[in-house]
DNA sequence: TTTTATATGATTGACTTTAATCATATAACT
DNA sequence: AGTTATATGATTAAAGTCAATCATATAAAA
């Protein structure tokens, strides 16, 4: 028999919420949970996947990242090949005793698990994004190191002034940062705050590689990060021919 | 035809890892991936569940966070009622504008994990445990806050220097601690460095409460953490009678 | 109140997954 | 080299899951 609309959206978000709690759920689970026949079950799951808040299976449902991590989960796919290359290349920089630090963004965390699976030893590792320190925490001979501050969830990452003073109390052989566009004139990044920050890091180590995919190549983004000469290396999957033609003069890797 | 254990051992290995960057496979990617028939990919995600790396599901299997949050994980579900108990207690003691901290631990878990279906709002969180940080981030009104330090991914919690000098930078209303073990002298808990933390921590606040369930009575940890004339509050599962005849006197809450 | 729209559970048949058994090739052991 | 142990894929029957359809009760709209 039919139930009142209020009712049903709230025993789906109350089925989105268990769901992140068990991150995964059997269809049987959720009928009983719930007290409704498989086919209900079936519906309020595909609402939700509609919705992008799970991911359904054979047999049962995911919770999603996107509902949580959401803005972040989807550029993940995105240029994958051009982030593994670059990747790839940052590790072939790394050597061991090196403390480096990893920036915040998705070709960070391409980088974090390529490590992951070759990994280069001893390390410290210091990062403000959260899924670099869980994809790198527990590799043996890798220490990692978590800046504090204030979490925001949609990018994963940890920012604001107790970050930056958390930053300042390191000296680093090397840090990765990543940008959101790049010009002829230098690099640029979205947001003010994060700006600020990647300064305050480069500002406390000897050399600094900023990590572009070609997709950036012509965007250009509301904050200036850096001219092309206080950058050591650029690892990038753009060809040279492609930069130089848009006045771009770095050190490639 | 048979072929060679380390193969073997090896193949799950990169199915585990696989599995870790997907979260979830489906039993037939897990075939074309590998190239293997059914019951070999069956066999080997049973291999790894049984190793408790993998969960199955019906169709697949997802990556367990026991694999990385190993003993934290296994501890979760110990004593749930218990913890779901305290932590209702002990978001009858917030109040909006609040500054408070949780320790690390699965009680903080589950105190987060029931702040976040009834909000107090506004809030301001700060934690050393990243599964709390996680749990409480992108919630309106609440403010998460991530200390930071080393990550010791085995209690997915953020401890050393670092973390006590961005502790020390902080004022609470009120900390919520965990421990190990309870009994007529005072609190107890196993690792050192962690009772030096929560000290530091406690130290900057105006109110202590120790969240402790029955089970941790009569066990006596190795570090002490503090007598119960510095406990403001406990919040428990034992009955008060029960928590006499073992000599305890605290305020319950 | 009457009418319309819809949320639900039951039923069905098609399809998938599973666990168990088996033959075989080959790794590991003696 | 000869023997044993086992990792593999194929086959099967049993169980589970799914999408579609339908009758019904009741919420929402008129």
């Amino acid at each position: 028999m039919k139930v009142a609309r209020h009712l049903v959206e709230a025993r789906r978000e109350r089925l989105a919420d268990l769901l992140r709690q068990h991150r995964y759920l059997p269809l049987h689970d959720v009928c009983t949970q719930f007290g409704i026949s498989e086919a209900t079950a079936r519906r309020d799951l595909a609402a939700l996947s509609d919705e992008k808040k799970v991911t359904r299976t054979y047999g049962g449902a995911l919770a999603d990242y996107n509902a949580t991590f959401a803005s972040f989960a989807e550029r993940r796919n995105l240029s994958r090949e051009a982030k593994r290359k670059i990747a790839a290349r940052a590790i072939a920089l790394l050597r061991p005793g090196m403390t480096c630090y990893l920036d915040a963004g998705t070709t960070m965390l391409a980088l974090a698990e390529t490590l992951r699976q070759r990994p280069v030893t001893p390390l410290t590792i210091v990062t403000n994004n959260l899924l670099v320190a869980e994809t790198l925490a527990e590799l043996p001979g890798i220490e990692v190191h978590l800046l504090g501050g204030l979490l925001l969830r949609r990018q994963s990452v940890l920012l604001g002034e107790q970050a930056k003073k958390s930053a300042a109390a390191w000296r680093f052989d090397l840090v990765f940062l990543g940008a959101e566009g790049m010009d002829a004139e230098g690099i640029t990044n979205s947001q003010e705050d994060v700006v600020e920050f990647q300064k305050t890091v480069a500002g406390r180590s000897k050399r600094t590689a900023l990590c572009l995919d070609a997709a950036k190549l012509v965007h250009q983004a509301a904050a200036f990060l850096f001219p092309w000469k206080q950058v050591d290396l650029l690892l990038t999957d753009a060809s040279p021919a492609v930069l130089r033609c848009h006045g771009i003069a770095a050190k490639l890797v």
